[in-house]
DNA sequence: TCGACTGTAGACCGATCTGTTTCCCCTGTC
DNA sequence: GACAGGGGAAACAGATCGGTCTACAGTCGA
C-alpha cells in the first residue's frame, strides 16, 4: 500500500478534502457562480488535480453539498438519546438554527441557497440538496408520528415552511429571529397537540 | 416636441420598457447571472442604448425589480375597497400566492431570489428588493393593528416567515401547497386572536 | 540512482462576461 | 433633397469563465 494517506496526522489534508472545504465555504459566501480559479487557488489544488479528482465544477459542488450534510445535521438535530420529548426534540433544531442565525456571516441554509441560484431542480446539485433538506423532514415527520398527531407530515410541512422562511430571512439580514422561528414552531405543534412532556396545551400567546 | 413617445399606440413600447420587461422575465427565470448579451437580444435593443438608459446591468437589475413592485403587489394585496375584514385582509395575500404558485414557471417571490442570489445586502438592487418586500410587511401590519392584536409587528413578522418559507419550497418545486401556507398563516391569525368577521376562535386542527 | 506516481504551477483554448465604440439605417423636419 | 438624431447591428477590448494540457518538484519503493 503506497502512503497516500499518511499516518500522522501532519499538516494539511489531501487535496480532495480541500477542495471540498473551499467549495463548501466559497460556494456558500459567494455564491455558486465563484469561478474555479479561485476555488483552485483558496484550495491550494492545481486546476489539474481538481479536474482529475471530479468530473467538473457541478460536481465539486455535489460533493461539497453533500459534505456538509453529516456536520450540518450534527449541529442541528438533537443526539438520539437527548430528551426524548418529540416536542423539544423539534424546537431544538430551531434554536440551534437561531444560534447559528445570529452568527456573523450567516447567509441562510446553503441547501435551500444553492437551489435558488442554480434554479434547475435536476441539476445535480439540486438534487444532493432536495435529498439532504429531506433528513430535515424525516427527523420532524417522525417526531410528529411520536407524539400521535393526528397529521404528522401536515406538521412536517409545517415546520419546513418555517423553518426555510426564517432561515431565509435572517440569511438575508431582513430578520434577527428573537425566538421567532421558535415561537412559530411551537404553534404549529400546539396546533397538532404536541405538547411537552408535562405540559399543558394551547398557551402560546401572540 | 420630437415624436419620441408616439401619439398613437403602435406596435412596440420604447427601449427601456423593453429592455425592463426583458430583464423581469430573464433575471426571474435564469438568474441574475443571465448575461447583457442575453437581455438585450431578448429585448430588441442594442447594448448600445442600453448602456445609455441605464449605468450598467445592476442599474437594469434594480430598475426591473423596482417596475415589477406595483403589478406584484396589485396581484397579491387586496384593493383597498375590497374586503373590510382584517383576517381575510391577510389571507388573501397567501391564496393569491399559492395560485400563482401553482402555476408552472414559479420560481419564488423575485425579491428574496434576487436577495439570495446576490448575497449583498448593500447591493442597489438588495435595496429595492428589500424596500419592496417591506410593503407586504407594512400591509400585514396594518391590518394586525387594525384587527387589534397584542403584538401586531410580531404577527407581521411571523406572516413574512410564512410567506417567504412557503414562496420558497414552491418556488424550488419542493413543496406544492395546498393551501399549507394559507393554514399556516390561519394559524398565526388564530394565536393572536384575529378571528373573522363573524366567526369563533380557535378552530383550526393541526 | 532510477523510474513511477502524485500533485502544483500555470500557460493555453474557445467561449462568454461587462462595457465601449463604430457604422449605418431610418425617421421626422425643414 | 439635406440633415440631425435615435437606435439597432455588431466589432472590439480586457477580463474571466470552465476545462485541458505541459512542465516540473517532491516522494515513494527498489
Amino acid at each position: 500500500m503506497t502512503m497516500t494517506t499518511p499516518g500522522s496526522a501532519q499538516a494539511k489534508p489531501p487535496p480532495r478534502e480541500r477542495l471540498l472545504d473551499a467549495a463548501a465555504d466559497l460556494f456558500y459566501r459567494r455564491g455558486t457562480a465563484t469561478g474555479v480559479d479561485a476555488l483552485c487557488k483558496a484550495a491550494g489544488v492545481s486546476k489539474r488535480s481538481m479536474y482529475q479528482l471530479f468530473a467538473g465544477k457541478d460536481e465539486v459542488l455535489a460533493a461539497a453539498l453533500e459534505r456538509i450534510g453529516p456536520p450540518l445535521e450534527a449541529a442541528l438535530l438533537p443526539p438520539p438519546d437527548a430528551p426524548a420529548d418529540p416536542r423539544a426534540r423539534i424546537l431544538y433544531v430551531f434554536e440551534r438554527m437561531e444560534e447559528a442565525a445570529a452568527q456573523a456571516g450567516y447567509h441562510g441554509c446553503p441547501y435551500l441557497s444553492a437551489q435558488v441560484e442554480l434554479k434547475d431542480p435536476a441539476h445535480q446539485a439540486s438534487v444532493v440538496a432536495a435529498r439532504n433538506k429531506q433528513q430535515m423532514t424525516a427527523h420532524f415527520l417522525t417526531e410528529a408520528e411520536r407524539a400521535g398527531a393526528a397529521d404528522p407530515e401536515l406538521v412536517a410541512r409545517r415546520l419546513m415552511v418555517v423553518y426555510d422562511g426564517a432561515s431565509a430571512r435572517a440569511g438575508i439580514g431582513s430578520e434577527h429571529l428573537d425566538g421567532l422561528s421558535a415561537g412559530l414552531a411551537a404553534l404549529v405543534l400546539d396546533a397538532a397537540g404536541i405538547t411537552g412532556a408535562g405540559a399543558a396545551g394551547s398557551g402560546a400567546a401572540g
